[in-house]
DNA sequence: TTGTTATTTTGATAATTGTCAAAACATCAA
DNA sequence: TTGATGTTTTGACAATTATCAAAATAACAA
């Protein structure tokens, strides 16, 4: 991944209401979540979910679905764990032994 | 950690020149690195860089140190851990099996 | 002390961002 | 078609941000 991708994503979710969005999406799993179900739980107006939505799709983090009237979101996992790698490549100055932090998606 | 400190540490990152500043940093290793070593390679206003440590410093993601007329910074790993580990929370919601990026450090 | 070097603070400016009401658009049902 | 519902776009406003020159602060050397 690169450093523009990276920068993205990281803008994307260094907001508060997105940081939310974002979440929710992760803990819906693959059905995701309506917009209007989103904009209900968050209390955030509509139009500045909207607003909010394009931000965190152009980065690539989440993605849409039209079902009939409403549009469902779910959180796409792949560009969060590029900029992941991203942030940790070289962690530690190539020393992974003084890494104590295994983790697993 | 909380939301309101991965939120510092995003916006922290979200910006071109500090994520250059932390990615030097990450990679340098303990040492560090002098303020005026990182103006010089990233060709920035010391003034500027001074205004980017500061948001990087309040944000937990790195610390300094003053040798003579030097300032050392080095990053800290322990923030960026906690932020990742707060974005992959609930990761393929709970379906840890769906997950094939393993990650150490 | 005086002068030099390294860094930060201040102050000003231009650009970006988050918010929401109102209007527009899209989909369905009758 | 008409009306109702779900979502997005538009437009306006306030707040935040990134930048750097100039001035201030801090640490050393002579």
């Amino acid at each position: 991944m690169e450093s523009g991708s990276v920068l993205k994503a990281l803008a994307a979710l260094a907001q508060a209401t997105r940081l939310e969005v974002y979440r929710l999406l992760v803990a819906a799993g693959p059905e995701g979540m309506s917009a209007g179900q989103l904009a209900e739980k968050l209390e955030v107006a509509p139009a500045s979910l909207s607003f909010h939505f394009k931000t965190l799709y152009h980065a690539g983090l989440i993605e849409s679905q039209q079902k009939g009237r409403f549009i469902y979101y779910r959180a796409n996992f792949e560009v969060m764990n590029g900029m992941v790698d991203y942030l940790t490549e070289n962690c530690c100055g190539g020393n992974a032994e003084l890494c104590k932090t295994p983790r697993k998606c």
